[in-house]
DNA sequence: GTTAGCACTCTCTCGTGTTGAGTGCTAAAA
DNA sequence: TTTTAGCACTCAACACGAGAGAGTGCTAAC
């Protein structure tokens, strides 16, 4: 591995070029860092760092930046993470905890906080529908045609729908068929459905049965675009990596392809704890200029979402990594608590 | 007013400035357009139409490009309106009225409909909370201190809220109540609820009155910034007059915020029909760089929403006008089609 | 193993022409 | 009186070249 000054060489490159985007030369090491040693010993470690792949050299006279392979030894052997200010976590948790806000609210809410402590981008996605498990189905009867429809969820997931039947339905008949459907589906989850239940509701409940079925699986595929959603773009533009408009032009295109991004999170989501993607290990083109930073969060013991940050392979890794870290424990406390 | 021929100079500029982005010369006009005069008296017409204000010159020697004036001018007296082809009309309504949508997703469709045929942000304003009348309150209760208050709202609105409460409520309590809320509620709108009206729920039902109060100030206040949203950022940045990064990230910042955008649309839901905002006229500095071209949608005979596009004030405007208008039209029927 | 010295490379900036599109003006033609 | 051809003039945009500056790699001495 890596010796000792090598490392601190190494550490000092990536963190000028976090601060400063310039490629970084030898003796701007040398000035700003006090290794004890003359720019000439510097480029010969620099040298042995490139002919290792931790470092790239955008032109023969330029200064050394961070390669994709510099950046993940960095953020996995060599940054230090960086402490909010009592202050700052204070405020944060304020900002989240105190309010009365919803669960959707506060998840944009965290995306919003995300999104300015870290300058970037900010990823939500929303707890996932088909880890939901049924509480309560409630159908009322608001014309004899035209029926309300609620789901009640847990965790903290509430959805309706209004249908029209062909037939008109008593309220006494609706209240039966809501008293049974609540006897079938109470407690199991959304990917527990399988087609012989469909089957039963439908052969049971008859066209209330239908609608209903027709209902939960467009809801399956349907309410999956709306879960995941990005904040702050307009961060990205300031960034001196996107002052060329092609690139910001792919990453935005990509923002609002809402599936990829799902996907993007989704495989984040299976792992715990904060997991970092950094550049070119990403799987979708458009996005290897860029790193992710991602973390889940929680009801309870239950993994639910995952929360992170977009930015440039550049980002400030320990800012950002504490900063996802940060507001995804505070969201899983703010949502454990009001379970 | 302007003559003949000035006005044919005028609309050519116009609509050759809109195709290439480029100041338009007088020899572009005299060779695309039979005018039958030559590039001098084309030069001449052009000097007047500047020292009327409807053309600017970037410098002197350069072309000429339309001013928000000559805009202006050009929207109430010179274009002639696009016409979709039948083929685009029908791809269009099948799009969005044969799919089984709910409302909040139609929306969205439209809005990516309409970002896509414009190549423009698009803009929509969701029904507004305040005009929306109660159409039926259903309070369940899940567990002895934990009740679900669902509002069904006219049109096409259902409000969910789970709510604790400090004392136990039996399942017959909570049916007095809600059968009571019924009664009081029934018919109104949320505008019309007045102190009064909430000091009388409080006195009625106690600590879920309070609750229930609560809920729906909060919703007043805390659902407006949802039901905005701009669809298609991105298309902006592809626009030769974003080429210069900052105006863009001014645009982006202002996109981001809601407030913003929903006072921008509240006052265009004022008037019915397409309305038109060029550049200066637009009281928000942030946007005076852009045209924004809205207009109302309907559910039965009321207006509940706008939408519309934001785009450079170089933007196809018979274009722009006829895609607003028939995706509103589109939109309206849907959801009056729905009631 | 470290470092000073030096030749070398390459980007970036700045100034200088040069080109070309487009204008305004004038005087002649219609 | 209106239109047009002709012409001088302006100015952005582009290309070119010189020079500066930052940074390197190599060599030889410490």
């Amino acid at each position: 591995m890596l010796d000792e000054r090598k490392r601190l060489v190494l550490r000092a490159i990536i963190d000028s070029y976090i601060e400063t985007a310039e490629p970084v030369g030898s003796r701007t090491i040398a000035r700003k860092h006090d290794l004890g040693v003359s720019p000439a010993t510097i480029r010969n470690e620099m040298a042995d760092l490139e002919e290792t792949g931790y470092l790239e050299q955008p032109h023969v006279s330029a200064g050394r930046i961070p390669s994709d392979k510099g950046y993940r030894f960095y953020v996995d052997a060599l940054m230090e993470p960086h402490r909010f200010s009592q202050n700052e976590v204070e405020r944060i948790e304020k900002e989240l905890l105190d309010a009365q806000l919803t669960p959707e609210r506060a998840l944009h809410e965290a995306a919003r906080l995300l999104s300015m402590l870290t300058d970037s981008v900010s990823l939500v996605l929303a707890p996932s529908t088909d880890q939901l498990v049924f509480k309560h189905v409630q159908l009322v009867c608001l014309e004899p045609t035209g029926i309300l429809v609620t789901l009640v969820l847990h965790p903290m997931t509430v959805k309706n729908r209004l249908i029209r039947t062909k037939r008109e339905y008593s309220p006494e008949e609706i209240s039966e068929i809501s008293k049974a459907l609540n006897k079938k589906l109470k407690g199991i989850t959304y990917r527990q459905l399988s087609v012989t239940m469909f089957n039963e509701i439908i052969g049971d409940f008859g066209e209330i049965g239908r609608v209903l079925v027709e209902l939960v699986l467009q809801g399956l595929a349907e309410e999956k675009e709306e879960q995941i959603y990005a904040t702050g773009a307009s961060n990205i533009l300031t960034q001196p990596e996107f002052r060329d408009v092609q690139r910001a032009v792919a990453i935005f295109e990509a923002l609002e392809q809402k599936e990829l991004l799902l996907k993007m999170l989704g495989t984040a989501a299976k792992s715990s704890g904060v997991q970092i993607v950094i550049g070119q290990e990403n799987t979708y083109s458009a996005m290897q200029s860029c790193s992710v930073v991602t973390c889940t969060y929680y009801v309870g013991n239950d993994v639910v979402g995952t929360l992170g940050v977009l930015g440039p392979t550049r980002m400030d890794y320990p800012k950002v990594v504490s900063a996802v870290n940060l507001v995804a424990q505070t969201v899983s406390l703010l949502l454990t608590r009001d379970k």
